[in-house]
Formats: C-alpha cells, sequence, structure tokens
DNA sequence: CGCCCTTTTGAGGCATTTCAAACATTGTGG
DNA sequence: CCACAATGTTTGAAATGCCTCAAAAGGGCG
C-alpha cells in the first residue's frame, strides 16, 4: 500500500513506461505497448486548452496521461454544465460516437498530456485492434452510470451529500491512482465544483468550512485533507454502519 | 405529414412488419429483415413487469418495439431515479456493458413487445453484424447526451422549465414516430414525472395547471394537447425569437 | 358499489440562492 | 520589489422556489 503520493507522476514515452497505466481504460490488452500505431503521448497541454468543443466533429478519442481536466455542455439558453472532471486514464469523447460530433467541450485544469486515438468509424476502429475498441466501448458504458448517478444527486441529494459525495469520489479516484485517498489537492477552482453541483460557489465555500467545523476535513486553500471518512460517508448518503436508510422522494 | 395518430402502432412479425422500424436503433443495415437470427418481437410484456433489475447479469440488450417503458437506477441510501422514459425504437441496457452487469432497472408502463440482442461479448457481437453493433453502440452514446443534458436541467433550470422541457421532449419523440406533436397520451402517472424531474407531485400536479390556466397545454388527465408551442418552448429555455439570453451560472 | 390509488389544492417551512461586500491570492508592469 | 488589477474565496443578511404536511376530490377496478 504505497499510497501516500499526493500528486499524479508524470513520465513520457510509451505505454509500457507510463505511470498512469495501471488506471487506464487502454490498459487492457496488448495494443498497449509501444508498437508503431500504438496510442502515444501528446506533447504538454497547457491549463485553459481544449481538446475538442461541442459541435467540432469527431476525428479522434482522447486519454487522459497526465494532469486533469473538465468537460461541459452548453445548453442552447447559455447554461453551461460541468459534467465530469477527468483524470488520469480516463476517456474523452465518448459522447461524440452518436452522431461523430462532439457533444461536449474538454478543457485542461491544468499542464496535461494525453494519447490520441484517431477515429474513423466504429468498423475500422474495431478491425485495427478489437479490445482497443471493446475498452473504449466499456469505459463509455461506465460514463454512463455516472452520468446517472450524479443526475440522481443532482435531484435528489441535499447540498452537504452531493458536496460530500464529490470529495469521496475523488479520493476514490486518487486512490485508485496509488494516490492517498484522505490528502489530496484540487485541480479546479470552487467556481468549477460549484458548477459541477449545481450549487452557488458562495454555498460551496460554506461547505468547505462547515465539514472543517465539523472535523471531518481540513482545508487549506486547494488542499484536503479527510479527517474522518466515515462521517463522510455518512454525510454523502453512504450506509456505514446500521442505519436507518431513508426512503426515496 | 401525416402526424395526427395518438397512438403508437403495434404489429407483430419481422423488422420488415415493424411498424416502429422508421425510428428503430436497428434500422441501419441490413440486418434488419427476417432472416434467421435476426432481431424478432418479443410476446407482449405487462405493465409493471421487469425486463432486467440493476444487477443482474447482462444477457442480452433489448430494443423496445411498442408500448412504453422507464428505467431507473436505485442509490445505496435508498434513493430512486427514473433515468429515462423509453419509447418505440429505442435501444434498452446499454449501461450493462461496462462490466456486464446493468446498472439500472427497467419496468414497462404498459403492455408492450420488444426484440431481444443476445449478448456475449462486444468482440461476438461486433463479429456476428457488424452494423448491428454499430447502431447499437450509436445509440449509446447519444443516450449519453441525453442523460447529461438531463443533469444539466435538473441542476440549473426551474421546475417550469424542467417541466415545459419534458413535454416538448415527449412532443419531439411522438412526432418522430409519426405521431402528433401537439396531442398525445402520457403513459406514466404524475409520481412518474416528478421522479423523472426531481420534483415533487404535488409541483408536478401544479404545474399541468399552471400550463393549462396559461393557455400553454390542455390537460385531461394523461391526454395532453399543446396549445402555444412557442411558449411553451419559450418556458422551457429554448431561444423562440430574439430573445435575452440569460448567462450561465 | 365501495375501496384504493392517483391527482389536486392549500398553507407553512426551510434549504439554497441571491445580493452585497470584504478579503486573499496571483499575476503584471512600473 | 512593490503597487495595482484581476480573479478567486469567504462571510453575512435577506429573499424565494420548491417541498412537506394535511386533507379532500376524482377514477379505476374488483
Amino acid at each position: 500500500m504505497r499510497a501516500n503520493v499526493i500528486d499524479f507522476p508524470r513520465t513520457s514515452g510509451g505505454c509500457s513506461s507510463c505511470a498512469s497505466r495501471r488506471s487506464c481504460v487502454l490498459n487492457s490488452g496488448e495494443f498497449c505497448d509501444d508498437r508503431a500505431g500504438a496510442p502515444h503521448a501528446s506533447g504538454p497541454i497547457a491549463r485553459g486548452e481544449h481538446i475538442y468543443r461541442q459541435g467540432d466533429r469527431l476525428e479522434a478519442l482522447y486519454v487522459l496521461r497526465s494532469g486533469s481536466a473538465k468537460s461541459y455542455i452548453d445548453s442552447e439558453d447559455g447554461l453551461e454544465q460541468i459534467v465530469a472532471f477527468h483524470f488520469p486514464g480516463e476517456l474523452l469523447g465518448f459522447d461524440a460516437l452518436g452522431d461523430d460530433s462532439h457533444r461536449s467541450s474538454v478543457v485542461m485544469l491544468e499542464t496535461a498530456t494525453l494519447c490520441r486515438v484517431p477515429y474513423q468509424s466504429c468498423s475500422s476502429a474495431f478491425s485495427r485492434s478489437p479490445e482497443l475498441w471493446t475498452a473504449l466501448v466499456r469505459a463509455g458504458a461506465r460514463q454512463m452510470s455516472v452520468a446517472h448517478a450524479h443526475g440522481l444527486a443532482l435531484g435528489q441529494k441535499t447540498a452537504v451529500a452531493r458536496f460530500a459525495g464529490f470529495l469521496l469520489d475523488l479520493s476514490a479516484r486518487f486512490g485508485n491512482r496509488g494516490c492517498s485517498r484522505v490528502e489530496f489537492n484540487l485541480s479546479m477552482p470552487r467556481q468549477d465544483i460549484a458548477n459541477h453541483l449545481s450549487l452557488a460557489v458562495e454555498t460551496v465555500s460554506r461547505l468547505f468550512g462547515d465539514l472543517q467545523a465539523g472535523g471531518i476535513i481540513a482545508v487549506d486553500r486547494r488542499h484536503v485533507r479527510i479527517l474522518a471518512l466515515d462521517e463522510l460517508q455518512r454525510t454523502a448518503g453512504y450506509p456505514v454502519a446500521d442505519e436507518p436508510s431513508a426512503a426515496g422522494n
């Protein structure tokens, strides 16, 4: 259990030398090697730069290799919603497969690198590398579950519960990448957290304060330490011990 | 424009005689024919019956042939969220591809029939019928966009806007199936609408009343007529003419 | 015909937003 | 290196949209 790192490692080169290999959606077949045509890291992409924008024609899918990003959608009436935050190993662009044009935009939260997977059609993708294609579809289906769970949280959970759930989600994802589950740095501003959870920035700020006052977390700017994981889970609505579970709606 | 039917037609037999063919996710390749092994209609499934439940192992994907259904998820803390309503031609079960177990449950809202597409693995599915598989993945990706849009609505739109958007969504989907866009029957109770939009039943009831009072719709139990489509769109937040569009969050 | 489920209506409460302003932080140019 | 501007964060007080609670009316079905 070497889980005390609080920042993602960064390497260059092919998959075999990739620090994010362990949690990479591509890491499930022999295609993940330093062969010609295999996925490879891009050059560094700066914070604020877009990988693609809503409406862009689908040219490639991407896998985040290092750094972090957010994807968001714009509605016809000018609303904007951050659909997800992304960390190394995660698939970007799946939702463009519907009609070959991106239905969301992706922008980096910090300097990052990514692997580009050129795309032409499902058929060619599958023919070229069946395992790769299979892994991508499975990752897409998982994203669907995440989206649904997020929708449930947005509609039915209180502000604290959503917020606690957000921290736990980050905790788990960092943990899965070999980083600490209880201490990490947020790569996004409060505003982005607020938008993602559909809360006012002020509310997010207050929630940080409340959880800290309750001894559940310790916050310093973007640095977060989880002091009472069980309490945080309880707050998020996850049954921890033998609690009375609330009936839905 | 023969769009004056207010109920979905029902037929039996193969794809070539399917009344829902025009809007079917399967209708994009030669696999959609009355060959051996091609998709075929099931016997009638009664209202309240489940096709599969959250946690069930993935054995097949389904396409709704007639009738309507809802899919919902249960959270660890007992909350339940209706993720989507389904109409003829739509794909069911995509989210199970992530780890081969269903992440949601599907139950019929009225007596229905569906086509079963046995599933073993992405590879076998693709090998057996590349076009079918391609169509399914594309449908899955489109569902992702829908889920994201729904999340945006849940978090950032007011109750009326969500409700109006819901009616417009139904309107469009009925229209795409050759039914009337302005007059239709709801196949789900108020409670289900409320849950899907994350509102209280009482609120939904009041919203029906409000829109009717405003002359925008006419309601009689589950029968709905849209009297002022443009007003409804405005209410939903869609820019109709040259309106001031609100800045997002 | 009567029971039960669905739908409607009313009144009050509360979680979260909105508005307003101070404060901290980072980056920039002098 | 410091002043200044721009951005990000925190805190307080008032406003509000939707929910909760309570109860009655309407329809469907045995």
